[in-house]
DNA sequence: AGCACGCCGACT
DNA sequence: GTCGGCGTGCTC
């Protein structure tokens, strides 16, 4: 008797463990770990999505068996390594082991099954004339299909639907000889052109050994011609199967010869490489300014990886955001390069998953979730800009892509690479203390000097001619690139800004009805949004509070300081780049190419705009507010800031065209600002580890956040309480609790939240009590709680 | 999550 | 007397 261990697509902690399945017979030699399957779970027939985590040859469960339904896949499409990984990415997040399963395949492997109603008598006919999906039904037809179903009328059937939807392209097969061709071109009507010509094709085809693609020869004959000629026998057509390419222009193209490197780099390659060669899961931190060539390094470590016939993994923050670092990849490795992030459509997406799986990639670029990319034998693992918060996801499972990348290159032995001109405070602590191995790209590329930084002191701006939020050297320095037709970038710091409507009589706020926030501006639909439950009103013309018609926008968004530039520098054209002109699929890569393509004088944006940019006319950077952030109850809010202003200060300038930097802020004195304007990440790593230290925050601690909601204010406040004097009696006496308190947003989606967090060096207990806690809050969930565990959270608000 | 079992109010 | 409300407990 063989069984299965699956489990099951329901994300609840009491079903979150294996479950004894009976394999019948004919699946026996077909079923394997890591394979989907379809299975009964529960009372009724309710069926649903499982994974197969393991086999034996006998039960651990002493009831009645239910069997495995299907399986889903006709290959594992999870390897052992990546079984092993979901598991420890449960136990390390505090997450459901499905939830970890889902997140690591591609999302159309996320099957489910829908109920369909079947009619079986006569009357349940009348009801229900052919099967339908239940989801589809009015609310109101739903109470007597349910009676009916009782009855027995109606019948209730699930039917799976896998979204994995395999794209193929039907190709001409010429099916007869070139002799029949030319006997049926005698017998054609003499005005039958394209026949004559479909038909000469057809003998070439046939002559060739060719099975052209439809797409391929639609300009040359109609496609109703191919469908009469099917039906008169001449052709017949064979679906093929074909990836959605998510880089089409890059097909056919050259690839790159490597470069040559300078000392610095091959130093770097050459101690990576020796790694790589010797299957040593050794750690590097790349430190290495804009500009100093890290990419040129990754390439060539990578290129050492595959010509020991092994593969490579690297992650890059957004690639959205950083189209130049794919072009580079594929430029250099063609085709063997699969592309994972959230930009492509979820079947492109899909089917760069299955050429990994199918090992037609070897090497995989991508963002935090192609972490999970189902290579195997993987020589070396790169995190580009490692110090990018995107690496961590916000929700469940709450990984660190970093945290995954090391697990994996420990079982795989292979090295990593972390790379960044300013890396995180945790990785450069583990480097210091000799954990991570250091490697340094001190200098620029040709030598080339870093821009100059204008510190400008906001407190003196309007005294001294500023106007609008713009002082008046930034002002000028623009004036000066309009005149010499030269680029401007600026950035728009919006951490922890937003545009509101305020009244200016009472002081009133529009807040969102479901949620303790004010509502956001939009001017391009006119309305008040709520970013976090989507809720959506009309600007209101008079104030809701007190009538008074003075009511009035306030907030510092790209869009009112386009309008300032448009009042002070008229002749200027601007270009808006934020969440709000990028939102559709391809309009941040249109937008830099209009930039570029020099359609715009001036770029203003967000933090988008930091990452990648690569224009070589752009002499000036202006950052209108350095220090919005800085202002935020976060310990990481001074990293943050040094930075964002390393980052875009690297963006002035070229070889010939040198560049300027102008910083606006109204703390010209804080240190994470002073290091960034000396462009001195040294300097700012020790002044922080000196106040991390005084904090006790990470990297010398370590941290974990606790969050209860409920819909009643008074519920979530007794439940964190409770749950903070359970830890305290597991705690030792070195760790530090912060709170509880109310979530920076103490309502969100009608619920009200309370957070406590754990600073703490070494608690052996700790883990086991937060799986207790979750353990137990399960039981509270349907009574209204939620409760999450962040590990290291990257948001403490 | 969903579905069934189970124990208390307004109806044929 | 029954139909049905949703509390609670289990799912191989």
């Amino acid at each position: 008797m063989q069984i299965a261990k699956v489990i099951v697509d329901v994300p609840t902690m009491q079903t979150d463990r294996p479950f004894d399945y009976l394999i019948p017979e004919a699946l026996e030699d077909t079923i394997q770990p890591g394979m989907r399957v379809w299975v009964g779970f529960g009372k009724g027939s309710r069926k649903l999505m499982g994974m197969v985590i393991g086999l034996a040859d006998h039960a651990e469960f002493d009831g009645e068996l239910k069997p495995i339904l299907a399986i889903l896949d006709a290959a594992p499409v999870l390897d052992p390594e990546l079984l092993k990984l979901s598991k420890w990415l449960a136990d390390t997040t505090f997450a459901f082991w499905i939830t970890c399963v889902q997140t690591m395949l591609p999302a159309q492997l996320k099957a489910a099954a829908d109920k369909w109603v079947h009619p079986l008598t006569p009357a349940g006919h009348a009801l229900i004339p052919s099967a339908q999906a239940l989801d589809d039904l009015p609310e109101a037809a739903l109470a007597p299909v349910l009676k009916a179903v009782q009855h027995g009328d109606l019948e209730v059937k699930y039917r799976l639907h896998d979204r994995a939807k395999v794209k193929t392209v039907a190709h001409i097969v010429p099916d007869k000889t070139e002799a029949e061709y030319a006997e049926i071109k005698q017998t054609l009507n003499g005005n039958a052109k394209q026949q004559a010509h479909l038909l000469d094709l057809l003998t070439q085809w046939h002559h060739q050994n060719l099975t052209p693609a439809i797409p391929d020869v639609k300009n040359e004959i109609p496609r109703a011609q191919i469908t009469a000629a099917v039906k008169k026998g001449w052709l017949h057509l064979v679906e093929q199967e074909v990836y959605r390419d998510p880089y089409p222009q890059m097909q056919g193209q050259a690839l790159t010869k490597p470069l040559a490197l300078t000392v610095d780099q091959q130093q770097v390659v050459d101690q990576v490489t020796q790694a790589v060669d010797d299957h040593d899961p050794q750690t590097f931190l790349l430190e290495g300014v804009t500009g100093s060539g890290k990419t040129e390094v990754y390439l060539q470590i990578i290129a050492q990886a595959l010509q020991q016939g092994q593969t490579a993994l690297m992650l890059v923050p957004e690639i959205a955001l950083t189209p130049q670092m794919v072009k580079r990849v594929r430029g250099r490795f063609g085709e063997r390069v699969a592309v994972l992030h959230s930009g492509l459509s979820s079947g492109e997406k899909f089917d760069e998953w299955r050429r990994i799986e199918r090992h037609e990639a070897q090497v995989v670029v991508g963002a935090r979730s192609a972490v999970f990319a189902p290579l195997t034998n993987i020589g070396v693992f790169i995190i580009d800009e490692e110090h990018e918060s995107s690496y961590k996801q916000a929700d469940a499972p709450r990984y660190h892509a970093r945290d995954v990348v090391l697990h994996r290159a420990q079982t795989m032995h292979a090295p990593v690479v972390l790379g960044s001109a300013t890396p995180s405070l945790e990785s450069r602590a583990r480097a210091e203390k000799g954990v991570y191995t250091k490697l340094v790209l001190p200098k620029r590329i040709n030598q080339q000097p870093m821009p100059p930084v204008h510190l400008i002191d906001m407190r003196q701006a309007y005294q001294a001619g500023g106007r609008d939020g713009f002082s008046k050297p930034l002002l000028d320095a623009l004036q000066q690139r309009l005149d010499r037709h030269e680029q401007s970038v600026l950035l728009l710091n919006k951490r922890g800004f937003s545009s509101f409507v305020m009244c200016r009589e009472c002081g009133y706020k529009v807040q969102c009805p479901n949620c303790d926030i004010s509502l956001t501006l939009h001017m391009d639909s006119h309305s008040l949004k709520c970013h976090y439950c989507g809720h959506e009103e009309p600007i209101p013309t008079t104030c809701p509070n007190c009538g008074s018609k003075k009511i009035r926008y306030y907030g510092t968004g790209t869009e009112k300081v386009a309008a300032s530039l448009n009042q002070l520098l008229p002749q200027a054209r601007v270009l808006r780049m934020d969440v709000d002109t990028t939102r559709k699929k391809g309009s941040h890569a249109r937008l830099l190419k209009q930039f570029g393509n020099h359609e715009a004088d001036i770029l203003l944006g967000t933090q988008m705009i930091a990452k990648g940019l690569d224009f070589p006319d752009v002499t000036l950077v202006g950052v209108i507010n350095a220090d919005t952030a800085l202002g935020l109850p976060d310990f990481r809010a001074g990293e943050r800031t040094f930075q964002l202003l390393t980052q875009v200060s690297g963006r002035a300038g070229r070889a010939d065209k040198p560049g300027e930097v102008f910083i606006q802020t109204f703390n010209p004195e804080h240190y994470a600002i002073q290091y960034a304007t000396k462009q001195d990440y040294e300097g700012f790593f020790y002044a922080e580890m000196a106040i991390r230290h005084r904090g006790d925050y990470p990297p010398y601690f370590f941290t974990m956040k606790l969050t209860v909601s409920h819909p009643d204010e008074a519920q979530a406040a007794k439940a964190i309480y409770s749950l903070a004097a359970q830890l305290n009696a597991v705690l030792s006496d070195s760790a530090r609790v912060l709170g509880p308190t109310p979530g920076a947003i103490a309502r969100l989606k009608k619920r009200y939240y309370y957070q406590m967090v754990i600073k703490y060096k070494r608690e052996p207990q700790l883990n086991a009590a937060l799986a207790k806690i979750l353990d137990e809050t399960q039981a509270s969930v349907k009574n209204g709680f939620q409760v999450a565990i962040d590990p290291e959270p990257q948001s403490f608000m």
